[in-house]
DNA sequence: GCATGCCTTAACCATTTAGTTAAATCATAT
DNA sequence: ATATGATTTAACTAAATGGTTAAGGCATGC
């Protein structure tokens, strides 16, 4: 059997929205399979059991979400530079992926294993010994560029505040009290504003 | 009937557990019961359904988020070391709960309708018309204490920051490369980096 | 002792859901 | 035209799970 790749793409894209709203206990084979346009018995047919559908999404998703962030690294001599252009096109990737990075975030700690097994071979696969991004902060410390901070503590923060409003947009709308997360206005000025802390909080005055 | 207080806390704490760990979608009423110590029977005595269980765990936990976060809110005049305290005392809370924040603001988007009544609610009891934390920042931006920040994004990139390594250990661990977000070297040493950045990143130069 | 309320036991019901099956249909290429 | 692979239909199975029921046990207080 050689199976139509056209209708497997239909079933991951249909399998990837489900998944990435309700996770993988809250999606069921049939609302796949319905917004597959197709039914049940072939989405068994293509793929076996709703575990193995997971795991396919999964795994690029995954893939997809680490690919994303070092893409944002560009090869930026001036640090400066280097971060508004991180920010920017990391905040558009995410932005643009509704519920993508809250779902990541939800199953990694579900499928905690299978995420390192992923993570670990993309990593072997790209050739990386050390995030990219964390390293670039790292030599920008050494050089001077920016003052001594810890490097991972510095990424960790930084893509906290990225990520946060797509993480929970509704928590993040009423606790802090942002009317809309999702307008591009919102985008706009999200960029400047971590940009600005960030920047502010590195320079090595 | 009057029911026993005891018991019901039992349960409560159960739910709590259960539902952390797994969210709604994965939780089962006979795990929580085994935890409880109880069983099915007088589980589904005390709360009809798994929905009402639910909702009652849901309500205290929403409850407990953001009254912690304001209960970090400290009436210290100087922004510096309100800040210090706020990252210190918030850090100290949603390290010591293990899987709380994940779950909150994962079911925050399922059940964001719930969440905004609960909210709402929550702020009316209290008196508040806005986040505290939010207008601290903006008093002392008016008093020219710090620099012009917008105030809702400013405390936007602060809680991610503070919040992203209890939302996705796993996927920081990786992502980031830190290896055990769980200690509390790492959590002092959080506490740290997150202040040097934010108040270099505030303070008007 | 016995009534009352809390709790257990264990079987049971109903529903949902993943997964299967078999037969029929459709399209396409040979 | 026919063989082949893709797809549908619809009925079905099996298991998991939420929820119920009835009978009885075990305290405590009267």
């Amino acid at each position: 059997m050689q199976l139509n790749t056209e209708t497997e793409q239909k079933i991951i894209d249909a399998a990837q929205s489900v998944f990435r709203e309700k996770g993988l206990d809250g999606a069921r084979m049939q609302e796949i399979a319905d917004r597959a346009g197709i039914n049940k018995a072939l989405l068994h047919y293509y793929f076996r059991s709703k575990d193995r559908l997971f795991q396919t999404v999964f795994r690029t998703e995954v893939q997809g979400v680490f690919q994303r962030m070092i893409e944002a690294v560009t090869a930026t001599e001036n640090i400066r530079e280097f971060l508004r252009t991180f920010i920017n096109t990391y905040l558009d990737n995410i932005s643009e992926r509704s519920y993508l990075i809250r779902f990541v975030m939800w199953e990694s700690e579900n499928k905690s294993d299978e995420f390192e097994t992923i993570f670990k071979q993309v990593m072997s696969t790209k050739g990386f010994t050390k995030n990219p991004l964390v390293q670039r902060i790292e030599q920008a410390v050494a050089d001077g560029q920016i003052r001594a901070v810890n490097p991972y503590h510095f990424v960790l923060s930084l893509i906290g505040m990225c990520v946060l409003p797509y993480v929970a947009p509704t928590a993040v709308r009423n606790i802090i009290g942002i009317r809309d997360t999702s307008s591009a206005e919102f985008l706009e000025t999200r960029k400047k504003e971590i940009f600005n802390l960030v920047w502010q909080g590195l320079k090595s005055k």
